[in-house]
DNA sequence: CTTCAGGGACCGG
DNA sequence: CCGGTCCCTGAA
């Protein structure tokens, strides 16, 4: 099936660090996270998909955004300006909430290329395998795998000080109903509670699992960014939640897209993180 | 070989 | 609010 674009790449898309159950396959991505779905990106302004419906494909890939809009909304100043323009076809992604909280665990303090793999070799050990035109996916890893097989079976995936951060998070959604139709102020409350969910975090399960856009993540990158260009309006403020209302209050309802196209700018310089 | 930072969280003071 | 510590990886 087919559908129309524009601004949109999906290359840049799934290969920004926002989400890690993505796989380039050839000129395709494919992902399995409840079903096997492969997308192709035929020209500038066509996707080619199969596996789900339309309207859940362009979910998932922010299709459904209203990018001219809130290119305009959040076009605040010449910084952010210039970080728009360089992250043309970018979108922010829903992938629901345990990937973004199992991704968003592994990130920390780590690089995109390390939780990538991390993510992988935990689909292969945890995930049901299955053929899709050729290409073998593995499942995304499932929480109650990971809780029923154990905190043991975990550590062969050499996470350091995430392996009990993941077993938390696995247990937590093993023993608690957290769905998407909850109110927003319960689910942080509950995410909140798991070890190894802070503040940082639970921003980006927000934004990239649910596609709250309201949410401003601020990682050392986006921190050293704000730091440099809008110490103005930063003022002495210093902890994480003053610094994030004071961003969220300046760029308004679709934070979440001024701090994607931020951190992809600022990455732009940055080895380390290169995909 | 050693050192250091990587999309932080947690704990103690 | 601040500083130390946590585990592992890859680059320098």
């Amino acid at each position: 099936m087919k559908v129309k674009v524009n601004d949109f790449s999906l290359d840049k898309t799934l290969s920004s660090g926002q989400t890690f159950g993505w796989k380039k396959v050839g000129d395709s991505w494919v992902s399995f996270f409840d079903r096997p779905i492969k997308v192709t990106q035929k020209t500038d302004s066509s996707l080619e998909f199969s596996g789900s419906t339309e309207n859940m494909v362009k979910d998932m890939l922010g299709l459904n955004d209203d990018i001219e809009r809130i290119k305009s909304e959040i076009n605040k100043d010449e910084f952010i300006d210039q970080a728009i323009n360089y992250s043309l076809g970018l979108r922010i992604v829903k992938d629901g909430l345990w990937a973004s909280t199992l991704g968003f665990i592994l990130s920390i303090q780590s690089n995109i290329p390390l939780i990538t793999r991390r993510i992988r070799l935990m689909s292969e050990y945890y995930g049901e395998k299955k053929d899709i035109s050729g290409i073998e996916l593995s499942q995304f890893p499932k929480y109650d795998r990971i809780y029923e097989r154990g905190y043991d079976s975990l550590k062969q995936f050499k996470l350091g000080f995430r392996t009990k951060f993941v077993f938390s998070a696995a247990r937590y959604f093993y023993s608690h109903e957290i769905n998407e139709g909850m109110d927003l102020e319960e689910i942080k409350k509950h995410l909140l509670s798991i070890d190894g969910v802070g503040p940082k975090v639970l921003d980006c399960i927000t934004l990239y699992g649910l596609h709250e856009l309201s949410s401003f993540p601020m990682d050392v990158w986006i921190q050293r960014t704000i730091a440099k260009y809008y110490y103005k309006i930063i003022g002495n403020a210093k902890s994480y939640k003053n610094k994030n209302k004071i961003m969220r209050d300046y760029f308004g309802q679709y934070s979440g897209y001024a701090q994607l196209f931020m951190f992809n700018y600022s990455r732009m310089n940055n080895s380390t993180g290169s995909i």
